[in-house]
DNA sequence: GTGAAAGCGCTAACAG
DNA sequence: CTGTTAGCGCTTTCAC
């Protein structure tokens, strides 16, 4: 380790203002019920010798350790493709700095970390979690309930079992969903399709749901699988025009599936939107700003919901229990953003 | 807080095994120098008590932590656009997780941040940083140096004064560079451009050396500053065919940067890459794998280089030293990709 | 209001 | 090999 020359210590600061250790801690913590003299020389020590408090000493009378763990348990390359993770991350990012909190992250590959984060998370290293895990099947959730640490989920949990009182923040996936092709119906569209993202995630089952909310019953060779990916949303666009020539508008689950359809639309000759509407979700710009013609797209406030994220769990830690029994869900709107393809 | 029904010490498995703590210490932390049976009556007490040692404990005698920060000073928005960071952090989280070690995400969003991540590294919260700070006048670094915690650096820092010792991990900017280049020049290519990065990063600023290593003094008007971005790309490719309708190569200093200049060759109608071959760097998948036609590009190791900065870091932090004298910089290699732009 | 004293849970000498 | 004994640096009663 570096010789970083021992930090001088609460004692260190003691002497120098000629007061005592518990003194200085007042002061260090807020200084309430010290006269203002005392408060200033103190202050001033501190200053002056550089005095920084053991974070380790703290927690271990505190029992507190200003540190939250963000969980980002995605197997998938999707959180190295898609600039969502990292525009929530800075959400939360911010809001944790903003109140003196440290971000843990723990990124998991697979099953194999399971364990690994349950027992860190067991072990009491900080006082809550974010985590997004938004696979119908991830064990995750169970465990890390049993881990008994009070967690704020990123998206809908749709794991079966388990309490139903998760917390969790999402946006508006189903009714973002049903305005977008509301939109398309009003364009005068008729042959409605659907590119869906892994309906194993519930982010995806909500937007599939908004779609046949406004579509009712419609031929189901409109609707396609796909993955949230640019190459998945090619396959399926290929796929859509084989079956369902006479398609003239296209919601996909998101901007990155929509930049995959949008590129076989072309590639086939057909026009944007004159012949083929098409409409995304997520607007990420760097995304949705490029495509050519620039993209229709509903919109989520991603940083903001990693913001709300975070100050849901502090809020909760400060008051001193668990979130269980709080607001289940923080829902947050959409808003159509409309470009150039519909 | 959680009312986490104070977990067990050590102190009650000590009891419960019937050995004193400082048994159950060792054996928690490998078992050397106590005999087998004690040694399995003491697992025993740990697993029956789901025993976690408090780190805060552990630390505030150990004065390690087992933790390190990763800094990313990235005022653009350039984190949350390209996959590069991503990656890289996937890199130093799997190695950090296989040394048992937990990441502490700093992001900075400006200059007023930097005195709290100063601030941070020098209250010794952890026992290293991994800072990516690749801007020429960024305080940062000096900060940080002046903070006295082991530091690795991601790219090549290029702020002037300071130690010129710093540790950190590359991979061959000026050389791929060159690579890319000299294939240019092999495919019979006489007009070849390069569209820089921000050239107050050193890897842009790398990139541009071995472009002119190989094409010497060349027509100036060749040369377009841009900014790592896809809008930055279309931008300067417009104007590079504005002033130079005869050329006929683009060295692109990223693959977002192509991607951009990609979108403006196709609208003024020049084919790819019968009238300019293109190339570009990092091969970040999702945008090189994507392109059309298929980007020929510079690899680099990304995950790789995360990999080695935590790798790079822990070694040092082991053998209980700063980094300072060790290797200065470990500079990966490049290949080059060959799809259908060049 | 301020100081003295008692630990928080753990590791690291040092004895035995 | 194992146990005993000091603290690590801080917060927090509890007296004064």
């Amino acid at each position: 380790m570096s010789e970083a020359v021992s930090r001088p210590t609460l004692e260190a600061v003691a002497a120098r203002a000629g007061v005592s250790r518990a003194t200085v801690s007042r002061v260090v913590n807020g200084g309430d019920g010290v006269r203002e003299p005392l408060v200033e020389r103190v202050r001033r020590a501190v200053e002056e010798l550089g005095y920084v408090p053991n974070q380790a000493a703290r927690s271990l009378v505190t029992k507190r350790h200003d540190a939250v763990a963000v969980v980002i348990a995605e197997p998938e390359t999707r959180i190295f493709t898609d600039p969502f993770f990292a525009l929530q991350l800075r959400g939360i990012s911010k809001e944790l700095t903003a109140q003196d909190n440290q971000l843990v992250l723990l990124l998991t590959e697979g099953r194999d970390d399971h364990a690994r984060v349950a027992r860190y998370l067991a072990g009491g290293h900080v006082d809550g979690a974010l985590v997004f895990s938004l696979h119908l099947d991830d064990p995750l959730p169970g465990l890390i309930e049993g881990a008994g640490v009070p967690t704020v989920f990123g998206g809908r949990p749709g794991w079966s079992g388990g309490s139903k009182s998760a917390v969790y923040v999402d946006c508006d996936n189903r009714g973002g969903a049903e305005d977008a092709v509301r939109h398309l119906v009003g364009l005068g569209r008729t042959r409605i399709a659907h590119i869906t993202g892994p309906l194993d995630q519930t982010s995806a089952a909500d937007r599939l749901q908004g779609y046949r909310d406004v579509m009712g019953e419609t031929d189901p060779r409109l609707v396609v699988a796909s993955d949230f990916t640019p190459s998945g949303g090619e396959r399926a666009m290929g796929e859509l025009l084989d079956r369902c020539p006479d398609v003239d508008a296209v919601f996909a689950a998101n901007d990155l599936t929509a930049l995959g359809a949008l590129r076989v639309l072309r590639e086939r000759g057909r026009r944007v939107p004159e012949d083929v509407a098409v409409i995304g979700f997520d607007d990420v710009l760097p995304v949705a700003g490029q495509t050519e013609p620039a993209l229709t797209t509903v919109r989520q406030d991603i940083e903001e919901m990693g913001r709300l994220m975070a100050r849901l769990l502090l809020s909760t830690l400060n008051r001193g229990q668990s979130p269980t029994g709080a607001p289940t869900g923080v829902v947050l709107p959409t808003t159509l953003i409309r470009r150039a393809t519909a």
